[in-house]
DNA sequence: GAGTGGTCTAGACCACCGC
DNA sequence: CGGTGGTCTAGACCACTCG
């Protein structure tokens, strides 16, 4: 046993209260943590401390962690303890991020922007291969059967932050510098423009859920986190839907921003 | 005891198997969601049923729910049971739903939607009044130290589905119908045009984060539902800001549709 | 080795649901 | 009423971290 909690840095359980003792205690620590009594990366009472302090088994103890943890406020490591979940410095995308002077510099938008936010960016599980198209896609493609797809993984400061599968048509993709691992300058929407699909617009569809246990370990998401998808379809001057782009983003790590016309 | 498992349903535990047992069964009841062998709304084996089935404690079965329940899969019914979680109805929100040819029809955005989705929309909560702004929105606004405050929640054939606050600068809003409960056809957008503020743009900032205690109740939240948070501020054409609108929505509620123009 | 969280057991009593 | 999930106890053994 360790030193004992300072008193009143939480306090005593209502026996009166219809709420449940393991609420009671996460309300505690709740509001011991929204006061700032623990800041972020700190760590919280031990689950022993906890349970002298309060009197109740280990098992309510862990059962309040747990509620915590699955509002994203904290998270356990085994054999330290349990902390306060730190704030992730947050990349932020604007709404300009596809605008053509961009690509005109020969940088991808996820380059630029890290050089902005000065942190390292990196991209790994690089795989582009032709593969049929789910019927989603498809149907936005304009029904094509087959598909390219580019995959890749992007890390800020080696944290993966983001996953995302670009979906083209072969007809247009097949054979060109887009089906190679690296596109070159620019990155595929440069290439798209020099095939002579000159982009006019794109279409972006936002959604959060929780993350699926594969995305948890792609994204090596802590509990409690939720994901961004963003369905971007990319059409061209002729209106032609060129590329899809599936994208899966750590939502602890990305603000999204657009603006919006009033007219 | 009720009727036994069919057998081949799930899987049997993998003794040799370095991940816990209660991630084990967590797996077999995702993957039989997955595979359709549990629809939405279905009800899965009972806790009962579960221990009996892989021989293990109460604790253990709960243990692997709880899992599910926090990926938003599964959600439990007391005295009823555990049910796979139904994708409610979406609400789709465009990026041209502040258009002023919308306004000019006199009703406001969330009105003109529902009805083209057929769901009956309502709002409630309405509070009109005076406030201190907060340091994010005092900015936003341009240093201004009060505000005029609307908050209101928004439902959906009866289920919230967002909870909104709209800021306003007092020399802008005092003594207009936008301090009033109900400010008239095409809501306080329409008020702000009236009273010369001829609106340019919109920026929005999106985010998507796990619920505050308080949000699950205003919303009604299920766990393992994320929120999106939209922080809109309405620009006038002479680049002033004239209202921040603070808006927490459902996750499983809305999908956000952007138009990005390529240039 | 002492302290931490991770997993698991085998019970208990309760509150809610539907018949 | 029996079946369901909600809460809680009092242990046990393990794996990890750090001094």
């Amino acid at each position: 046993m360790s030193t004992s909690l300072s008193p009143g840095l939480l306090g005593d359980l209502d026996p009166t209260s219809d709420r449940a003792v393991f609420r009671q205690i996460a309300d505690h620590l709740r509001e011991a943590i929204d006061r700032g009594r623990f800041r972020e990366g700190e760590k919280l009472p031990s689950e022993a401390e906890l349970v002298d302090h309060y009197g109740v088994s280990r098992m309510t103890v862990r059962n309040s962690f747990s509620l915590l943890t699955g509002e994203g406020l904290v998270h356990a490591e085994h054999g330290k303890g349990v902390f306060v979940r730190p704030r992730p410095p947050v990349r932020r995308l604007a709404s300009d991020r596809f605008a053509r002077r961009h690509r005109e510099q020969g940088k991808s938008a996820f380059l630029v922007e890290a050089d902005a936010t000065g942190s390292h960016p990196t991209v790994d599980s690089l795989e582009v291969k032709e593969e049929k198209a789910g019927p989603d896609i498809s149907a936005r493609l304009g029904s094509v059967r087959r598909v390219l797809a580019r995959r890749r993984r992007y890390l800020l400061d080696g944290r993966p932050v983001e996953f995302a599968v670009s979906y083209l048509p072969l007809d247009i993709a097949r054979g060109t510098r887009i089906a190679e691992p690296n596109p070159g300058p620019g990155g595929i929407y440069a290439r798209l423009e020099e095939l002579g699909h000159r982009l006019d617009h794109f279409d972006e569809e936002i959604r959060a859920r929780m993350p699926s246990p594969t995305e948890v370990k792609t994204l090596q998401l802590a509990p409690g986190v939720p994901v961004i998808s963003l369905l971007r379809t990319a059409y061209d001057t002729e209106e032609r839907a060129v590329e899809v782009c599936d994208t899966v983003m750590a939502a602890d790590a990305y603000v999204l921003s657009y603006r919006l016309p009033a007219t």
